[in-house]
RNA sequence: GGCCCUGUCGUCUAGUCUGGUCCAGGACACAGGCUUUUCAAGCCUGGUACACGGGUUCGAAUCCCGUCGGGGCUACCA
């Protein structure tokens, strides 16, 4: 609990590979990275796979890639606990000879039948310590026999309290909370007891992560104070909520960090939502970057609340960055979104990325938005006329519209002093619909400047055609 | 039920520690307007919040007490 003056920081992200890196999760990364990037220390991440039904490997792939795509890459190779089970069985063993902890006997249908008996009584349920006085050599030998037994850690009937750098000062009445169990056997540890094992021995300085891990802090500090091993400090994170306040949704808790990545959210976009969820810069500020955001933040400026997911902000914040990035970074990022062919004619996709760049929502959506500059779609004859113009009226502005693409070398300003002339609405829209084909696009002057000469007169030829 | 955490616009939040500058500021969303060939973008304007009730104080979003609401945990899951 006191850290030395040099203590070095050390901070962890340990997800458990029992699903995809969602939301929650990501955040805590990130928050994790933060404060290690802030006070120059290390970011380490753990892989907590010690429920071997659970675990899943695809799982922690999802989550390590996860990690990669926003940045937030550890800067130790990540350690997985399925791979230290012997320094379990070490601790546990020493625990054991030390009498901190002892073998439980009794069966999962005992423990039910207890605790179903003090929960009618109205009772919080606790174990009861049967096997708590069980002569050691006693069980040393039922242990031999059965070998079914399980290990509980003895709770000193004492208050523990940490001062958690996010909410404050907690304390825990520990006689509520009993002889809890710390591992199915000597080689299959628990959470609560592989956590605080790891946690000492990998000299983590600073535990962060969401509070619903507030109750099993005490239990933590319990377990290092009976290894006698200095622990970490402790924050915990207000949890995201879905909307109303409730619990956040199924379907959005199991939307991976990838799946926003497939739907078209840029990383930065995603990381300054995430920051923004529960934490919040000095000044008045809604797009920080990645480096500023190392700059300023600080445990102290967490929020206590939880915090609700507003995807609407997450959607402007990604509008904003793909408005403000460079064409060619935007073409990067837009390449697994985009058919092989567009990729080919890198100049005229380049050209239109510019010319639609304000108008992306997500890089999803940019292969519907520019399908037309590839392909003119089928539109109704319809579409060129524009409010209440007589159709023969709209037929000669497109006729002369086509003449000045024709013959002329620059044939923008000249559309332009026919469109004042003959009516903006007049010339602008029936030329912006016979080259895009669609009721809403960029001006018809900027998607002339992409398709070129040849293509615009073709497109403009097939609307005189319909109209004809 | 018990234990713990938490409560400022619909949402994310500034302000709370160190009471007055806050008849509460910013952002998203929403509404209206400007611009405009469309859709966006941009710009301008607008409405909406200190959970409630008691105190303390000249003065409270800020301090104290209570109530209510929300969340977490209560596993041989993590």
């Amino acid at each position: 609990m006191n850290p030395g003056p040099k203590r070095e920081i050390r901070v962890r992200f340990a997800p458990s590979p029992t699903g995809p890196l969602h939301l929650g999760n990501a955040r805590a990364a990130l928050f994790n990275w933060l404060f290690a990037r802030h006070e120059g220390g290390k970011f380490l991440v753990r892989i907590e796979d010690t429920d071997k039904e659970r675990s899943k490997k695809e799982f922690e792939k999802d989550i390590l890639e996860g990690l990669v795509w926003l940045g937030l890459e550890p800067d130790e190779e990540p350690i997985r606990q399925s791979e230290r089970l012997e320094i379990y069985a070490e601790s546990l063993q020493k625990l054991l000879n030390e009498k901190k902890a002892y073998w439980c006997f009794c069966t999962p249908e005992e423990l039910e039948a207890e605790r179903q008996n003090q929960l009618s009584q109205g009772f919080a349920p606790k174990y009861g310590g049967r096997c708590r006085h069980l002569p050691p050599d006693e069980a040393d030998a039922r242990i031999k026999k059965s070998g079914k037994a399980v290990i509980r850690i003895r709770m000193p009937e004492k208050k523990v309290s940490f001062n958690d750098l996010v909410k404050g000062k907690i304390e825990f009445d520990m006689a509520l909370v009993g002889d809890v169990i710390i591992a199915k056997s000597l080689r299959e540890p628990l959470y609560n007891f592989a956590a605080s094992v790891d946690d000492v021995l990998t000299n983590i300085s600073h535990v962060i992560r969401g509070e619903d891990h507030i109750s099993n802090t005490p239990k933590q500090i319990v377990i290092q104070e009976a290894l006698g091993l200095e622990g970490p400090q402790f924050a915990h994170l207000p949890l995201i909520l879905g909307t109303g306040r409730q619990k956040l949704s199924k379907r959005r808790l199991e939307t991976s960090l990838n799946d926003y990545k497939k739907e078209g959210y840029l990383a930065e976009a995603m990381l300054n939502f995430l920051a923004l969820l529960g934490w919040h810069p000095r000044e008045d500020r809604e797009v920080i970057n990645r480096q500023d955001l190392v700059k300023e933040f600080t445990l102290e400026r967490v929020q206590k609340g939880g915090a609700v997911f507003n995807e609407e902000k997450l959607n402007w914040l990604n509008a904003h960055y793909i408005k403000t990035a460079k064409t060619e970074e935007l073409m990067e990022k837009l390449k697994p979104f985009v058919p092989k062919t567009w990729l080919a004619k890198k100049k005229v996709l380049q050209n239109i990325i510019e010319t639609e760049k304000e108008r992306i929502k997500n890089l999803k959506g940019f292969k519907d938005m520019a399908a037309f500059f590839f392909g003119l779609p089928d539109y109704d004859a319809k579409l060129l006329i524009w409010k209440e113009t007589p159709k023969e009226r709209i037929l000669a502005n497109l006729k002369s519209v086509h003449d000045i693409t024709k013959n002329s070398a620059s044939p923008e300003p000249e559309i332009l002093a026919l469109a004042e002339k003959e009516g903006r609405g007049e010339v602008l829209w029936p030329l912006r619909a016979a080259l895009s084909g669609q009721d809403a696009s960029p001006g018809p002057i900027e998607i002339l400047k992409v398709l070129g000469k040849t293509e615009s007169l073709k497109r403009i030829g097939k609307a005189i055609k319909k109209l004809g």
